[in-house]
DNA sequence: CGCGATTGCATGACTAGTCAACTATTTGTC
DNA sequence: GACAAATAGTTGACTAGTCATGCAATCGCG
């Protein structure tokens, strides 16, 4: 390991795998860019899954219904149209439809078509959708901080900065 | 590519953007932590996504197929077995052996029972599987590199140290 | 040898993401 | 005001990932 310090991590720090080894790959890889490439998509991989395993546990939901909720609680007693929620996930049309028919379904949220323009659908969270948020932020919040305990925030800039650049190559 | 400073990096230098700015969120993170877990969630999917195009246009193909396909092709003539294939993926078995349906509908891979063992079945890649492997190589190894063009060798090591680090903290 | 446990897959039923139509409104223009 | 074009969503057909189940070989052990 190198430069900074971290002297902490040591008591109960869980040995870093390199992503060779998880995928148990023999060769080595091409480049380190092709190296760093796959590694920002096996880390995500599993961060993706640990969440969707505690949300399961916690309130019987995936993480796409999860973020959906968020937004629209974000948005108000207004709610948003569809087309909306489904740029703010990075996501095509058909996908959000039909994931807003299944948060319909078990009650979460509810829609209407809009009174002015009547090609809208206006979707908002239901009463029971916020009590099931209020009990899933907590879940959330603990698994968003668990990284403070092992990088120190300049790491977690210098992590981000990375990030924001590698995104940039490729548009 | 050694690690000299990239001074020219300013001149096609795409604007790198927040995650924040990519989703459209006004409000601002709550913890570094939290947005350095949602910039790898987003920049993997931005990878992937980007990959995913390059392989449909160059080879009709999906990225977890090209994976089976280069997994088999690197495991040589005698091939291997379904549960083999699925370790290498980090992934469950009842989608390994429907993406194997598939790849051997296109007559990329073939599959036979094992003689020694007659539970096991052996995947190897066929002819025209290692034909488009070939073709396909070249896309992947340029798209791998691209990043090549933006960060020194110590900031890729740096960056798949903490990948490696964060995933360290969610086994 | 015999029989229960384990191993290796396959199937069914979901959630979800993608593309390609298709419908219903609303807008813009002459 | 009529009609083409743009906008907002929905539906259908895939690929893929997940869990639960089921089944046929093979193993392990008395």
């Amino acid at each position: 390991m190198s430069a900074q310090a971290r002297s902490r991590r040591k008591s109960a720090a869980p040995v870093a795998r390199s992503v060779a080894e998880e995928l148990k790959q023999s060769r080595p890889f091409r480049s380190l860019a092709q190296e760093a490439l796959l590694a920002v998509m096996v880390t995500s991989d599993r961060l993706a899954s640990r969440l969707d395993r505690e949300l399961a546990a916690a309130g019987d939901i995936t993480r796409q219904q999860y973020n959906v909720l968020r937004i629209l609680r974000g948005a108000g007693a207004e709610g948003l149209p569809t087309l909306e929620i489904a740029e703010r996930m990075i996501e095509r049309t058909p996908g959000v439809t039909r994931l807003l028919d299944r948060l319909e379904l078990k009650g979460w949220i509810e829609r209407q078509r809009s009174a002015e323009d009547r090609r809208q659908v206006r979707c908002k969270v239901s009463r029971s959708g916020l009590a099931l948020l209020a009990k899933l932020d907590a879940v959330v919040d603990e698994f968003d901080d668990l990284p403070d305990s092992a990088f120190d925030d300049a790491e977690l800039r210098e992590l981000i900065r990375m990030l924001d650049a590698l995104r940039a190559l490729y548009p």
